[in-house]
DNA sequence: GAGTCGTGGAC
DNA sequence: TGTCCAAGACT
């Protein structure tokens, strides 16, 4: 079957996101862009529902980019808490203090000051551009790449990684007007988080469904490389977790027989801990101790 | 371009 | 129960 008519998509998804839209603290009329750009920051690979507090202690407590920038990077890195992959939180902290730096303390508006701040790739960049300030921009994350894979291409799952002509299908889906397009971006979003999910889509409830080329060419099984599953127990970032946890619970420094009962593979231990202050996340103290950064 | 980097909920 | 996967970025 050929690939739904753009204009047939539009309609379907933008009136289906207007009844169905969750009402989120960064589409919220008071948000700014810099509670769009916490909120992405946070949301590269976590869940929405575990995002959500911490989100809210984090706008509170550091309610502009100056603020945070003022503050210890150990404290940004505390606060992160469990949200996982806690380079982001360092990452978030420098995009912070260089908006300050670079933009006077104002998130910057172009893709291309977004994309050069830490932290920040293609789909970040073009996610506060068009969130947050209404731009006409292709975003391509996880949700809007398995949506379009299924309702253009007819197949249950994206390439590993974005392709060229993946590209060029979203880039003639855009609606021509910023507005329109933002809207587009965020509802596409909406519908693959809410509806087109990877295990089990909710075709009874998708507003694409007579447009849908995967439906309509039988549900084909994905067809590619098996997507493999990412190892955890026994793992570097399953130690580097344990050994961040500690230091995040710790009122001050922790000490080697905490250290040494979270993880009992000696030079493992070492490696993780070494990465860990290569990559900022621990500073080493006196005695064999250690902490967050101050 | 493939590997690495946390965490926990859902099934 | 173990597997999958969640608004990616960086090297």
């Amino acid at each position: 079957m050929d690939a739904p008519s753009p204009g047939a998509l539009h309609e379907a998804v933008l009136a289906w996101y207007d009844d169905h839209a969750r009402e989120l603290p960064w589409r919220g009329v008071d948000a700014t862009p810099w509670s769009v750009m916490v909120s992405e920051l946070m949301l590269q690979q976590t869940p929405v529902a575990r995002v959500l507090p911490v989100h809210a202690v984090w706008l509170e407590r550091w309610p502009t980019p100056a603020d945070l920038a003022a503050e210890s990077t150990g404290e940004a890195v505390r606060m992160w808490g469990r949200l996982g992959y806690p380079r982001r939180a360092l990452r978030l902290h420098a995009a912070a203090v260089a908006i300050v730096e670079r933009h006077r303390g104002e998130v910057p508006a172009s893709y291309d000051d977004l994309l050069a701040l830490p932290g920040v790739g293609d789909y970040t960049a073009s996610a506060i551009a068009s969130f947050a300030f209404g731009q006409r921009h292709v975003v391509l994350d996880t949700n809007v790449r398995r949506v379009l894979a299924r309702a253009v291409s007819g197949v249950e799952f994206p390439a590993t990684a974005v392709t060229r002509a993946e590209r060029d299908t979203a880039t003639a889906l855009l609606p021509d007007d910023d507005a329109t397009a933002a809207t587009w971006a965020v509802a596409t979003m909406e519908l693959g988080a809410l509806v087109c999910t990877a295990r089990q889509p909710s075709c009874d409830a998708c507003p694409v469904a007579e447009l849908c080329a995967w439906r309509s060419a039988g549900f084909p099984a994905h067809d590619g490389p098996p997507r493999r599953g990412q190892a955890w127990a026994g793992t570097d970032r399953q130690c580097r977790g344990r050994l961040m946890a500690l230091a995040r619970e710790a009122e001050g420094s922790v000490g080697p027989t905490s250290i040494e009962a979270a993880w009992a593979v000696e030079d493992q231990r070492e490696r993780c801990l070494a990465s860990l202050i290569a990559d900022g996340l621990l500073v080493r103290v006196d005695g064999g101790r250690y902490a967050l950064p101050s």
